[in-house]
DNA sequence: TATAACATTGTTATATTATAACAAATTTAT
DNA sequence: ATAAATTTGTTATAATATAACAATGTTATA
């Protein structure tokens, strides 16, 4: 059984510092160039951190958009139940926090036998400015 | 008002045949050397064609693989509403067909004032061979 | 404290995915 | 027939992500 640390490496918390500090999903290549002056020079160092705060759910990942967002909400330490909203005008992403949603999601069977224990979801449309 | 082919062009129908006859979500650049014998050479070819098909709902890309699968769901023209199962194990991938999942999806609404009109959700465990 | 086991970091190189730009050919509308 | 629009072919390059391995740091425990 491999162990983990239940706290952050140097490297994982300059990543989480810089990405909390925006308020919108930010591209790889973009952190790796802001957070260059504290010593990450290289893209594994990068991906490295991003994978394992996705892996524990600090971070998610915007597939659509290969963009990396902080979560925005407090109660899910978890990362395997997550819904995002995607304005196609302004490309704001705002992560949805909906307990109907997540648990008729969490609950979802389908005949395929299938066990399922992780989804995303997103969505897209236009927000309030956009239209 | 961009006017558009209602019927598909060479290289349309040569990514979707592709596409079609298998059965599983292909990569880019896996149909780019399969269509080359076609005639297809460059990746623009591939990617022209596979955007145009995204858009038209004949084939839909699962963005978690960055991987592209000919549409299941005969009577989903469009394609602004998407959902699949996905094995962690064997790769499988399996576009869910499921009205009220649609149904309750296509009618969600929160209190942020987004119009949604589009989503793509990807679910995501362990099929019966691979438990 | 030693030291072995393990996890993280630094580093270089390369693989994979996707698009820009523009000329040539084809198709469609007038 | 001609103009407009679309599709294609082509080259180059951008953007995203991982492999591989040596060096360093951390943890457990002998
Ligand atoms: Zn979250
Ligand atoms: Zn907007
Ligand atoms: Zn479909
Ligand atoms: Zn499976």
């Amino acid at each position: 059984m491999a162990q983990k640390r239940e706290y952050l490496s140097k490297n994982q918390k300059i990543v989480l510092d810089y990405i909390e500090k925006a308020n919108q999903p930010l591209k790889a290549y973009s952190i790796l160039f802001n957070v260059q002056k504290k010593g990450l020079k290289a893209p594994p160092q990068v991906y490295r951190a991003l994978d394992r705060l996705v892996e524990i759910g600090k971070v998610h990942k915007i597939e659509s958009k290969n963009a990396f967002v902080a979560c925005k909400n407090s109660n899910c330490t978890i990362s395997n139940a997550t819904a995002f909203s995607i304005c196609d005008g302004c490309e704001k992403v705002t992560e949805i926090s909906n307990p109907k949603l997540s648990k008729y999601l969490s609950g979802f069977q389908d005949n395929s036998g299938m066990k399922y224990n992780k989804y995303n979801l997103e969505f897209f449309g236009l927000c309030k400015k956009c239209r």
